[in-house]
Parts: C-alpha cells; structure tokens; sequence
DNA sequence: GCATTCTGCTAACTAGAGCAAGCACAATGG
DNA sequence: CCATTGTGCTTGCTCTAGTTAGCAGAATGC
C-alpha cells in the first residue's frame, strides 16, 4: 500500500521545490544536472515539478550531481527521519567565510554583512 | 538507468537473506510481517528471494516491523552508505552556501554571485 | 478418511517510475 | 532573416515494483 500521503513535512512538492532550488543556486541546467545523476532531463523535470516520485536511487544520484547528503534529500522525500542532527556538520557558512583563505579581510566583511542580512545577525540555531 | 550492479556488498540477495534471517529469528511467518509491514506476503516472499527490489518505502515499513533501523536496511539495500562517512569536507564558501537551509534560492544565487566576483573563479568542475 | 489452517510460492495483472523523441520559446549570431 | 543552441516541457512508450487470487504441502483435529 506505501501509503502515498506521508507526514506533512515531504510532500513530494516539498521535495521538487528544494530540488529545483539546489540545481539552480548551483547553476545548473535541467539537462547538466540530469546529466551529472545520470537520469534523463524530462524525468527530472517531472520530479522537480512534483509529478514523479524518484526512487531511493536517483535521489542518491541526484545528491551525487548537487554535491548534498543523500540523507538530506531521504528526509526531505520522507524515507529517513531527521534522526540524528539534521545537517549537522556541514560547515555553516559563517565558518567556510570565515576560514576562506581566498578572501581579503574586506571581503569576508562584507560578504558576511550580506549572509547576515539575509538570516538575520544572530546565531538563531 | 539506475545501474543494476551497483557495489558487490549490497546484491540484493544479501538484502534477501538478510531478512529473512531478521523475520524468523523474530518468529514471524511472511504472513505476519508483511501484515505487520503493509505489505503483500508474496512480494515479501519474492523480496526475500532476491526476486524483486524493494523500494524505500517498502525498506522503511518492513524495518519497523522488524525493529531495525531503517538506516541499516538502507545500507543493505545499497542506497546508504555505510554511516555515510560524509564523503566530503565541504568546507569551502560555495558548498556551504549552497546547503544552507536558511536561504532562499534568490539570496543563495545573489550570494554566490557576490563570492564569485570576489575570488574570480567560476568553473570550478 | 476429509476439513481446517497454517506454511511458502506461482501466476497474472495494474500502476507508475523512468526513458527517448520531439515540441515551443528565447537568445544568440551569421 | 533564418540557423543554431540553449532553456524547460509534453507525449507516448517500456519495464518492473507491488498487487490479488489461488496453488501445493505439512500439521492439526473431527
């Protein structure tokens, strides 16, 4: 039966629009990225649109291509729970700008004025 | 395509026998766990053969049944890696800005847009 | 002897994941 | 002005996960 309606959290709507996400901030093109996960770009088209429900499979393949968890994406589609930590470790970008050596003092200032402005200035989590 | 052979630990066979062994050492007939899973008693028959290829969600309702940890069907069934390992360090800016949870996509692309005019590279793979 | 009621398995079907082919629309640029 | 190349999407198909119905054998009891 597999129960199609899982808890709220995943719908598989849920699911495409954090796909959709990640592609794009990567700047990635429907096929590039079909192409990275090794699927083809209608499917992923159709998934990103919450029309198909991938498998454990291309889900793995899809973190592979976005260069995120497999797990991050298994909660999202509702087959892992949060478990353990979310996404613990994966440095916050307050921390990957602060030790990045490609940046001038200047930079790394401004560059975490603008992340600030957008999350707001403190350590909410 | 979703590659058949994937690595040699996790044939689904093993998966098969694997839980098989879990369903007898807990006293229960097919009947009773598939049942206890919501699922079919010849589908669980034929997963234990090797014959069919359980999907997640299956995985996930047959670990409870079973009380195990969904984690460790995952891992079996080759769509975990074995406590993931987190196959990067993912320190640098880009990755950690492009998992961050806390962004919307346009601020995560505007952000990436102001890193990348600071440190020039954009074909970074 | 023959009904039950277990056990696991086979057969035949349905639904949907995932595919290749191809369309419509923009943006380039010869 | 049309050819090319990029974007995402639609159509129609194949293949297989997962289903229901039902079979064969072993263990009970009448």
């Amino acid at each position: 039966m597999v129960d199609v309606s899982r808890n709220p959290l995943n719908d598989l709507a849920g699911l495409g629009d954090y796909l959709r996400e990640q592609r794009q901030s990567h700047r990635l093109s429907l096929r590039q990225l079909s192409e990275l996960a090794g699927i083809s770009n209608p499917y992923l088209s159709q998934i990103e649109r919450g029309l198909k429900r991938p498998s454990a499979e291309i889900l793995q393949q899809l973190a592979k291509g976005l260069e995120v968890s497999a797990e991050t994406l298994y909660v999202k589609a509702g087959i892992l729970d949060e478990h353990h930590a979310d996404e613990k470790p994966t440095t916050s970008v307050r921390d990957a700008i602060a030790a990045d050596p490609k940046l001038t003092d200047r930079q790394r200032a401004t560059l975490l004025d603008v992340y600030e402005s957008f999350v707001g200035t403190e350590t909410e989590r």
